[in-house]
DNA sequence: CATGAATGAGGGTTCATTCAT
DNA sequence: GATGAATGAACCCTCATTCAT
């Protein structure tokens, strides 16, 4: 029933980039499959050519925000030559994503929040936060075989990581404030050095 | 329109606990009036006698939920004497949550995926965590009085200690494991050291 | 079940005042019970004891409407002492009732549009023209015995004069500027004069 | 919203058909969507691809009946050729709508009814009668100028007719016996020739 | 008598999904 | 492939009516 992969993968993304923006901008719960056909200037009845069903697009659209995620992550992180330069470029991406792509938090958050209805979402989610959590461990390693950093139980640093990104990120959703944000933003970066030093 | 207050509180709060019933089961999107009428064994009418709509209801059961957050912390703190002691409580009250009281994340998460979709939601949550902050800030600051730790940045303090929570909670929320729960939940314990001594 | 004639009939006609007020305002099919509760300052539960249920109380808002009517428009004529003078008095009355007492004129046009639904409000209303028709053909004849007007058909003339009076009154309601109800009324006071003289 | 104007008026006009259906057998406050869409064998939601909700198909109900009026009084007339031709047209045209369109008052009466308390409503009915007088108006003027009536004001005229034909029509509603309704019905033909001649 | 909480059928409306064109 | 009209279940909410207190 599905359209063979890569028969027209421009209107699949077409109309995944539509659902994003209707999650951004309305929520998960408060749009319909045809406010996505506006939104891509298509008709209702395309989209169940390239979706099997809303859920099934709604999937597709979490694992396009968190490949494009990961791929960014390892492509600023790779192109760093050691340890340190490596943190950094993680870090700094990181810090700078609810400024410069706020909308992937805003679909992460909509996602998390139906993941425990949901085992096919949990399971895309985890495997995302394993994929994250592995590779700061990467990272962590190649600063301990360059003796930058004490050995410290990787299992653990790298879920605090991840986690205080997570928590803070979330915190600065509901945060107004230009100034407050800042703030937020300069403590994010400043804790990790707590962590790892 | 909603009923004198102080006239049905019991009815009011059997429905808030139905719907919060219907939230964790469900999730905020998906569930009825029905749903809720259901689960509290009442008909759907009774609730508009006690709520004025169902996005008031959602309100109140956010409401009810943070109220009695803040209190069981604020109790469990109080009863503690000095700051070793309060910093204890509060920290085994907050480990404890996810375990013993699941429910709170799950509907946080419902409501803080919202926020960024109605204000009120989002000045209601806001409140909380400042309230929260300035609590953990007071722990901190007597601690600093009894010369017991360092004096550091009370709002950085306050904030990455929530943020940490928070996103541990999340991050919890996913994992399905039991062993992974708990070294997640000793992690989170061990972190708080990190910070404050 | 209804309760006895003259029990409360106090109770009954405030609860009729109520109701008139909620048609004036909000039109028939646009109030609850609750609504004619509230505007009586009572319960709504009150309100079964004294009508068996809304359509009986509507019909005896409507009995009530009429025989106000009436007994205003007897009275006024039967003061007066010859053809003329009687004759003066109905249209000055009548006249006057869309400024006086605009509230008669929407409460049947109300019911009118209920009539083709509902056989029993039919009989009443055409009770209540029959009535005045023969009131009206009355006044004819004494102006006839007293040689003051040439006889005329008594029937086509006091349809005439009704449904003149209904159409002006129906016409009046739907305009807006004061300088158009007036000229409108004295219009309406004109044309008698070409019927009769 | 509304789908794009000369898409499917055939599907416009059956739901309104359907729509006046409800109203002349049930009453427009006593009938649901649901009751349009069975009288239109449609499905209830397929109403809301063509109207934006209840409010608006009905208003668009009054707006037909209307236009269906003037276009059919308008064309009687204009066929005629002089001043007596026009106004026996105009004449026979009105004294014969409550027989053979008896539609028109009834639906007229169930909109004149919500008027007083919906602008729109009221707006639409006061141009039709405005429209109408003005048409009646212009017969007038051509019996003026062709020396068969005698110079009477215009407006004054125009009103009385039109009030009188309400009048007689909704009069005539409520009249259950044949004979009575044939004998109103002469006499409305016949007071016409009071007023203007 | 009086209250107002409770019931549940029914109203307007939305929306995922299908399918004739 | 593409369209958008059509379906009908389900949603939120209202309200006439009942009845325990």
């Amino acid at each position: 029933m599905s359209p063979k992969i890569g028969m027209e993968p421009i209107r699949r993304q077409q109309i995944i980039e539509a659902a994003k923006h209707c999650i951004v901008t309305k929520g998960l719960p408060h749009f319909s499959i045809k406010d996505i056909a506006k939104a891509a200037n298509l008709s209702t009845g395309v989209i169940y050519h390239y979706f099997e069903n809303k859920d099934d697009l709604l999937v597709d659209v979490l694992k396009d925000s968190f490949s494009n995620t990961e791929k960014l992550v390892k492509e600023t992180v790779d192109a760093a030559s050691n340890y340190n330069n490596k943190m950094k470029a993680y870090l700094e991406t990181v810090a700078k994503v609810p400024d410069e792509n706020p909308d992937f938090y805003i679909i992460l958050l909509n996602y998390l929040a139906q993941a425990p209805y949901n085992e096919e979402l949990k399971r895309i989610i985890s495997r995302f936060f394993q994929n994250l959590g592995r590779f700061i461990e990467g990272i962590l390693q190649i600063g301990y075989k360059e003796g930058v950093i004490k050995k410290i139980e990787k299992g653990t640093a790298a879920n605090l990581i991840l986690s205080q990104a997570m928590g803070l990120a979330f915190y600065y959703l509901i945060s107004n404030e230009k100034i407050n944000k800042d703030k937020i933003n300069r403590d994010f970066v400043e804790i990790f050095k707590k962590y790892i030093e």
